[in-house]
Parts: structure tokens; C-alpha cells; sequence
DNA sequence: AATGAATGAGAGTTCATTCAT
DNA sequence: TATGAATGAACTCTCATTCAT
């Protein structure tokens, strides 16, 4: 289609941020397709618009795109997804946050290829593994059950096995995330729309005050 | 180097059936280790204790070998885990059956293995993905949630979200095994102990009638 | 000329000393012609006529193809050249048969390719190199400065910086073998003649009694 | 890596002869440590502080800067190596210059790199093969040869097969070098002392009118 | 059923070279 | 003059697969 016979792309140069980011954007969406053994540089600079060599200009290997990848990628993968326990606000607005949040991410394509990565290929780099474990999940996770706890001293959100243990609030939304990677989109989504209608009462029952 | 003069490996030839099962279960170690594309045939030969060519003999290709693999392996994955419900069983044992079973899974490699393999690989094969959905996970939990129904029905288990949607249920005991799956064993085997009594107490709360 | 369009040549299998044997024939001729790194495994294989993958059946690499290579031809490549003195042969003899040897082996393009060989790339493989010099070179000029000191003490050999001293018998010949190597042969040959019978009569003259 | 944060090499812009200069003496180095094939433009402009195309602003390719390498390197490489045979100088003062200069050449390295390279890489270009034997090398024995005859008229050193050859005075000190290419340079000066002197005894004995 | 030498395709990578800046 | 991003070609090597034995 794209490909006209005797016509030869101009050379375009770009400055390296972004080719680097334009590698790193096709390299994410080539790896959770496929995984790491299965993408070849080729298809990634084909992506990029770059001949297999102009790669090399910017990464030393496959292996080192790999780890920028998911050094850019897994850090900010939970950002934002932050429960809100601020003076004022109801349990069921603080619910509906959390829920919206929840399973909005599944909407965002880069944070099903960023979890799907780290399930398949975190054997290749556990030292990755193990940072994004320690680094990002699981700071995320105690800041939430900090949170949780101040909200339960100040009796917004009653105690209980589910306020103790944060995975347990999270959990569900967590199950639906995986639902999504073995699912066609659509399918998944409105099967896993009564998921959060429940998973929504389920939280405003067991922390009701 | 690793070849001893004199010593040649004497051929050994197994009936059909016998060799089959030999090369998918060395499959699916090397697979669930390293994914499809990272698993050469020459690896999963020398496993088998067979030459790349011996394999040939039983299948016709790696594609074939993994097909197999799938179909073999999906379907017993979930067996063994039911909640039961019987007469006179108490909730504190129906619901510590069922801890039991969810969490003793984790020590199966066979499991997890098979866990990875289908999130990490099942892009590759679409349909047996859709029929491990539709014919194995799907029914089972749709069981699962009859069974829940019933109890609330005879006024064992308490109505409410937790009872009426089954996944709630199993949610945290999944986010366990992709813990599991993230972490090196040791380390996660203590930290999911406290998951799994947080969630025992969360049933136990949440199911009472 | 020799390739025939859709034609593919049977494959031809071979045992593998046979082939290991080629191999390292074809490669003496390319490495000593093009030198170790403009040398590529696919002429390697077109010379023996075998696909490049094929090579790999038999060696590791391209570099154990090397070491195989310098093995094999350093240590022959001195057998057989011998200064004799034995009993009755006047010295006339002896020194036609040492000319002999040592010229003749300029007709010999194993031999001049392994020179060539050891001194374009002995800094490849510098304990191959070290080896050569201890184990073929050393030992080969110490038995024959043995020889001579033999044959000094009979008599039959006039004692001088020249019988003393091995390398003064050799250097004119060595020095011919440099001079075929920077030369084309049919040049280097008459040349060379004049040398070959310099060489004779300095011998004569040095070492009669 | 070995990249410092905001420290850019400064362009530096040299005067066409100085860099071309500077090219030279890095290649020499380069060709004659690894030879052609195995000397990268990367690692020449490296030497030279220079980026790879900034080569190529002085030359039009690898070929080409081989080729004036060879030119310029050549013809010096055997300036200064001269017997002499002026009036009144004794035979032992003729032959002490001499043996000075032919193995004071062995501490020159760039004598040894223009050495190996011939030998190593001739094949490259043999018509700059052919120039360097007729142009240099013979000539440079010619005019030695002529020297020795006009000794020899005067009576300063005796006819024979050596004073007729003048290959056969050189012999020795060309084994010399060959044996510094094949032994890290530690060794080899003690080895080689011996021949040294050895040299000097043939040749007072040889040439003693 | 089993082997191992042989293969075509394609992988990652390097290199001499070009070109827009 | 000098740069560094970009390229096509070639390299070494691996792989799934075939085939004569």
C-alpha cells in the first residue's frame, strides 16, 4: 500500500530524544504483542521508519532497548491511581474515585502492555523485576494502606479484615486486568461491567462506617 | 568437550504414547521459563534425552508441540478447586476448604506454569485462549457461583455483592499467584501468608449470615 | 559457468573427519589469501560446498575453525626437514640435501601459506603463536644445532661462528621464503636460483673442515 | 557511559597535511597491530580525535588512506640502512655499523609495523607489492651490493660466495626481525643477542680479506 | 523410532560510507 | 572542515526443519 516501487524514503533525521522515544514507543507495543524473542529489530526500526542499523545508532542492542523500556514505562504505570481520603468527601465519593481509577487503566493500552510485559518476560530481567516489585508496587501499595488507616482512625472507613489488607480493596480491579489480557476487548468490557458494579458495593458495604 | 570418547548414548526407543507425554511435560518447563520464541527444539530434545530430529518423530513441528501442550494442560488446571457446600459443613469449613485449595495452588508448578504461559503466550494461539475462556475458566466459575447460590439459598451464606459475584471471592487468591509470579518464591511465600489469612477473615466477614 | 539455475546440487553427507578435514583445507587456502577477518564463514562453505550452517555442524565458530587450522598445520610443517650427517656422507652431501629441503620448500604453498599465516595473524592467537615458537620452531632448531655439533666433533664440521650458531646455516633460506611471499612466483623463482647457489657454497666454504 | 554531561569535545579544525598526517601515523598503528580488515575507520578516527566522517574529509575511503600509507611508509623504511665503506675504515668498524643498524632496527616499532604489514597485507595491493620489491628493496641491495664489490676491488674484504651475495650478509639480521614478530619483545632482545653477535664473528670471518 | 549432517531463512550486529546540518 | 544520524551490505551465528542412513 505505502510502498511505492523505486521511490526511496529521504533520509530524515531526528533529534535523539525523539527517535529514542519513537523507538521506545514501537518497541512497547511490538514486546507485549509478541514478547522478546519474538520482535526483531527489524520490525521495530520498521516501525520507527528506520532502517535495522539506524537502531544502533541509539541503543547499543536489543537488550539495552529493552531495559529503557522498562525503566521509561514502569515507574509512572501506576501513577495516579492514588485513593483520596480528604477532609469532607463521603465514603462513596472516595469509592467511586477509587473504582473510576481502577478500571479506567484498562482502557489505557499502555498499561495492559506494561502488565503483560512484566508478567512475560520479568524472567528475563529480575533484577528489573525486582525493583519495579520493591520501587513502584510495592511503595504504591503501602502508601494506600497509609491512607486507609488514617481514614480509619478518623472513622471514615470501618475496620476490618478488607481495611487491614489494601490487596484486598484492590484485588477485583486487579482480576479484571488480567480478564483483559486473556479477553478480545470487546467482550471483556461488558462482561466486566457488572465486575465493577459489584466490586463498587462490595468496598461500600465492607467499609461503610 | 562434553562429549565423552566411547560413551555413546544407546538409542532407546519408547512406544509413541510414552514419549509424547515426555516431550510436552519437558515443553512446558521450558516454555513456562522462557516463552515459545526463547524455547528452541534443541533444548526441549536434550531434555527429553532425544535428538532435535527424534522429536519430529511425534510431532510435526513446534507449533504442533505447543497446541498440544495447551490442550493437554488447560483443561485440568482448575480441577480440584471447588468450593463446596455440603450438608452440614460448617462456613468456618467451607470457606477454609477453599483458602486451602486457592493457596496450596501456589506451590504447584504445573500452575503457575501454565498461568505465565497463557497470559505471556496466548496471543499466539487466540482460539485455544478463547476456548480455555469459554470452556474451562467461564464454566467454572459460573459452577462455582451456582454453588455460592445455593448455599445463600438454604441460608448458609449471607446475600449481598461478595455473595453474588463470585470473582470477588477468588480475586485476592489470583492477585496471589501473579505475586507469585513476580517474586522469587521465598520471599512472596511469607509475604502472601498474611493475604491469605486477611482474605480467610474477609470471607469469614463477609459471608456470615 | 558452474551454476545451473534451479538446479540444487543433492545433499551430500559426509563423515565428519572427512569434512572437518576439508574445512580446515579450504580455509588454510582463504585465510593464507585473504587473511583471518576478511575471510568469511560463506566462502568457507562455498569452497567446500556446503551452506554455512553447515560448517557450524562441525565447528563451534569461526574462531575454533582457526585454532583447528593452526593445530593441525604448525606441527607438521617443519617434519622432514632435516639436516642429516650421518656416517661416510661427505659434507658435500649433507649440505646438498639440507639446500634441498630448505629450497624446496618454497614450491610447497602449504608451507608458505602457514608462514604467512603465523606471522599476519599470530596476534590473533598469541599462546598458539608461543606454542609454535616452544614446541615446533625452538626444539626444531636446537636438534639440529645438535647435529652439527655432532658432526663438529667428528670432525666433519669446521667449528666457527657459523656451525655454532644454527640460524647463520638457515637465514638465507628464510630469507628466500620472505621473498617468494612478497613476490609473484614465476619472478621469485629465477631470482631466487642465485641465492639457492650462494647459499651452497657459503655452506661449503664455512663448514669444510 | 564514558560520556561526561556537558563536556563536548570542541571541533578542532587542523591544517589538511597536519590531520592527514595524524591519519597516517593512527592507521599505521591500527594496520599493523590487527591489519586492514580488522582496523575499523571507527577505531582510526578515535585515535585521531576525529569523528568516522571526518575522515572521509581528508580521504575518499579506507582503500585510499591504505594506499598512502603504504607510499609513505615505505620508502623510509630502509633509509639510514646503509653499509659504508669508506677509506680508511677497518673491516671491524665496516661490520660494526653495519650489525648496529640492522638490529637497532628491531627497537623501531614503525620499521617492525611496515614489516608485518607487507608480509601480512601485500596481497591487498600488489602493485604497490611490486613497486616496494623494485623500487626499494632492490635497489637498496644493489646499491649494497655495489659497495661490497668496490670493497672487495680494494681489497678491503674478501671475494666468495658471501661478499658476492649480499643477501647472505643480511640474512641473519631479516631472521632477526621475523623473530621479533613472532615473541613479545622481552624475550625475544635476550634470544636474539647471541645471534647478534654470532653475525658479527661470520661476518669478520667471511669477509677478512 | 531415531539419528546427526545438512539446509534456508532470518536473527542481531558491525561496518564503510553518505548526507543534512 | 567537521559532525553524527542514517543506511545497505555483509558478517557471524542460530533455528526449525529435512533427509539419508
Amino acid at each position: 500500500m505505502s510502498k511505492e516501487v523505486g521511490v526511496k524514503r529521504k533520509r530524515v533525521r531526528l533529534r535523539p530524544e525523539v527517535r529514542k522515544e519513537q523507538i521506545l514507543r514501537a518497541t512497547l507495543a511490538e514486546f507485549s504483542a509478541y514478547g522478546y524473542a519474538a520482535t526483531s529489530v527489524k520490525k521495530i526500526a520498521q516501525r520507527v521508519g528506520l532502517s535495522k542499523a539506524g537502531i544502533y545508532a541509539h541503543f547499543s542492542g536489543k537488550e539495552e532497548i529493552f531495559e529503557a523500556l522498562l525503566m521509561k514505562v514502569l515507574v509512572p504505570s501506576f501513577t495516579g491511581f492514588e485513593t483520596r481520603c480528604l477532609d469532607g468527601e463521603s465514603l462513596e465519593q472516595i469509592v467511586d474515585t477509587f473504582i473510576s481509577g481502577a478500571y479506567d487503566r484498562l482502557e489505557d493500552p499502555t498499561f495492559l502492555a506494561v502488565f503483560r510485559l512484566m508478567i512475560a518476560e520479568g524472567g528475563r530481567a529480575p533484577h528489573l523485576l525486582k525493583r519495579w516489585r520493591n520501587e513502584v508496587i510495592k511503595p504504591y501499595l503501602d502508601q494506600q494502606q497509609a491512607m486507609v488507616d488514617r481514614c480509619v482512625a478518623r472513622g471514615e472507613i470501618r475496620a476490618g479484615a478488607v481495611a487491614e489488607n489494601y490487596v484486598l480493596i484492590l484485588a477485583p480491579s486487579v482480576f479484571a486486568s488480567l480478564w483483559h489480557l486473556i479477553s478480545d476487548i470487546e467482550t471483556s468490557t461488558q462482561e466486566l461491567a457488572s465486575l465493577r458494579d459489584a466490586h463498587r458495593r462490595f468496598l461500600m458495604a465492607s467499609l461503610q462506617p
